[in-house]
DNA sequence: ACCTCACATTCGCTTAAGCAAATATATTTT
DNA sequence: AAAATATATTTGCTTAAGCGAATGTGAGGT
């Protein structure tokens, strides 16, 4: 189990959660690897807004990226400290009681398993349920 | 049971958090009524800060206060939706293994049991338990 | 080498948070 | 009614967040 809880710690972990955009794309990565270009047609936001985000949540080390060639994966990286990372799984187990939360899950869906439909690069790689990988946070 | 979470509320109740003295602040206050007296005594910050953090987290909605005669009141007032109430009752029990909160219950039990060694006006009422107490969320 | 694609970062701006210091308000005391 | 007490709000300032628009970077393809 991690180290005992900092309060500064907590109140970062806090500031990271404070933006829906963050949250939604949190709620995507739930028990899943995703690319960007996911994140960009899911949201309808621009490529630089959801990579400034994602950036944020890097940096509050939540999130750790993993480069596939031209692609960007994300995923969620539990905190060592236990008593955050329980709360992060707390966070996310409610996400799946919101609607948006719902709807941004059903159109990641979509986009993978309906190609025609795709805003999504052509050959852009799914994302993955979250069982292999075993790499370090990406602190650039 | 609440309605159903809108994610809106969700990064709203994470600014609430967002914040190491806000976080004090609710951590004397779980399960219990503080005067404001006691948070200016066990955190030793200025009244003005304090003041201040408490209509944030007023503003939240998720802290009531109660006047009685010259003195405030406050208490933890749980979200009606149920998600953001199950996620502050986490929040509350992760607080607890920090050393810091650990230190300011002690400094508030401190402040209650000893008077002498008050910096806490004389007279002035202690925290109680919450059990009575049955009033609406105070937005002034 | 050059170009393109996928993504990241910077810039300039607007808005909000946090602080200390000062001031205002409500209640009790005298 | 005046003074004192407990708390709240305002003011002025500094810092950080968030955005769109523009620009930079790293990997593949030709």
């Amino acid at each position: 189990m991690g180290r005992s809880l900092k309060s500064a710690d907590l109140a970062t972990l806090f500031s990271a959660l404070a933006d829906t955009t963050r949250l939604r794309l949190l709620n995507l990565m739930a028990g899943r690897e995703v690319c960007v270009c996911y994140f960009v047609d899911v949201l309808r936001q621009s490529q630089p807004k959801i990579s400034r985000h994602l950036a944020y949540l890097r940096k509050a080390g939540i999130v750790a990226a993993r480069r596939e060639g031209k692609w960007m994966h994300y995923r969620i990286c539990m905190p060592a400290e236990s008593g955050a990372a329980s709360l992060l799984t707390a966070v996310l187990a409610s996400l799946r009681n919101d609607r948006q939360m719902q709807a941004d899950l059903a159109r990641l869906h979509r986009a993978c398993c309906a190609p025609q439909r795709l805003v999504v690069p052509e050959g852009a790689p799914p994302p993955v349920l979250l069982s292999s990988l075993r790499e370090s946070p990406s602190h650039p």
